[in-house]
DNA sequence: GCAAATTTGTTCGTATGTATT
DNA sequence: CAATACATACGAACAAATTTG
């Protein structure tokens, strides 16, 4: 008896999920029938279910019941440009035409602008002194009515003053801002980096993509830093969060010639 | 009585971990004293424990007490290629300049070389059959004596039979295999894609990472196929997938021209 | 090297609260 | 309102891991 009991009931109730004998979504016996089936107390079960839980396999819920979890579909988003329209899979309409490419039905918020002094990691990104005043359009995207992505960029209101008047409008701008400000500024975005990184979400992201309360599911946030060139060299003149749910999405970036096409499916190794 | 006792047990230890009161890596009262303290079961102070130990705040150590968990210094890699040398921070010569190059110490195991069979997922990826000949290379990384990343490459066995004979030996390629394979066989990669997921890590994971063995911390997956032109177009020559635990990695790709130097601190939103 | 003390881990039993049907 | 199912809380005992003397 190496492996405590409730280990051992785990992984029995482990293998009857993962080979199928209960489905996805389907329920559990209760704790007092598992009690009974396993010759067990019901507070040992419950370390056993609990074991499960925190492992993302099952989720209780309270006055129903225990249920195996469902696996959502992955979104694969491109990063890198498309080569034929230069929008990457993280700006407006390039964002909708990847969605709607692969099937899938995506819906975006209008965005909400806000003008305010920029916190210390917005102002170290945009190289500002911290408490210059900022413009933020925050927007959310919903694929198959699902919240998918919360996207937010931040331009020095200096570029408003300037004449992109549209960035203070709550609605898309579809061609793109890079475009925009571009055609409207002649401001060329010679460049961008993207950094990426996962952490546990925030009280808001678990609210806002409806993830499990303990801090299970990461997000991946994509820091989107755009530079153009000016007479101190290259400068940045905006930057995007975009937060991901680790558990519905994945990311492609293309460099050189690749095929086009379905990237192939979700990796083991 | 909205909030039950061991969320306010819970609640309390974890301002006194972010306000300093207890420091990273040091003790905690021990749930004796705990329970005294706060006038409750040990039980009830066990599940409170157990509330921050699901979310990564402390970690238990059976036989010594409870500790404020330590963060890690992430470190960082470069996915595109170093405009000077061609090399990204994933392939050999150049993931140790960069570990150097930001003051921390890399080491390498040498590449552990097997001749298999392909798996599925990798047999898709090549566009081979499943079961046909192939040889992984598999290398282990450290930085700071930490256990880093671990990372396996599959070339059809074909590429050994028309003369790319190094892949075969157990040692590094410092060159980076592509400019050997461009070297040797003339085979020349025109593009590449990257593609990242995030997944619970496996047990193989769990034991080299030294990952804490519920699935909180993720591991991100990078699945880099190289690809050459041939009479039926794009086809791919290789597949390498790098296994990076997320608590200790983030990732940039740099697009066109950009500052070089350090890349920014970790982000908030 | 061993034994004792300390600390967390497992398991039982029981009672009551809260959410859902 | 009643029945069902999970959530919280208490108490108790023994097991297993680690450190200390």
């Amino acid at each position: 008896m190496a492996e405590p009991m409730y280990r051992m009931i785990a992984q029995d109730l482990l293998e009857k999920i993962q080979s199928g004998t209960v489905r996805p979504g389907e329920q559990l016996p209760t704790e007092l029938e598992l009690r009974d089936s396993y010759s067990a107390s019901r507070n040992t079960v419950r370390d056993a279910v609990k074991w499960l839980a925190t492992r993302g396999v099952v989720e209780t819920r309270p006055g129903q019941g225990t249920f195996a979890t469902q696996r959502i579909e992955p979104f694969v988003s491109t990063l890198s440009a498309d080569p034929e329209t230069g929008l990457s899979g993280m700006e407006g309409a390039g964002w909708l035409s990847e969605v709607s490419g692969r099937g899938r039905a995506g819906m975006a918020s209008a965005p909400r602008v806000e003008v305010r002094v920029a916190p210390r990691y917005i102002a170290e990104r945009l190289h500002v002194a911290e408490g210059t005043q900022i413009l933020t359009r925050q927007q959310e995207r919903y694929i198959d009515r699902t919240a998918w992505s919360l996207q937010t960029t931040a331009y020095p209101m200096e570029l408003v003053a300037q004449g992109a008047t549209r960035l203070l409008m709550a609605e898309d701008i579809p061609e793109g801002t890079v475009a925009y400000l571009r055609d409207t500024l002649g401001l060329k975005q010679v460049g961008h980096r993207d950094r990426l990184l996962v952490r546990p979400p925030d009280e808001n992201e678990v609210r806002f993509f409806k993830l499990p309360d303990d801090g299970r599911v990461s997000v991946v946030v994509v820091v989107r830093t755009g530079y153009r060139t000016s007479s101190e060299g290259l400068v940045p003149f905006r930057v995007t969060f975009t937060v991901f749910p680790a558990d519905r999405n994945q990311f492609v970036i293309n460099y050189g010639c690749v095929p086009g096409g379905e990237p192939p499916g979700p990796a083991e190794g």
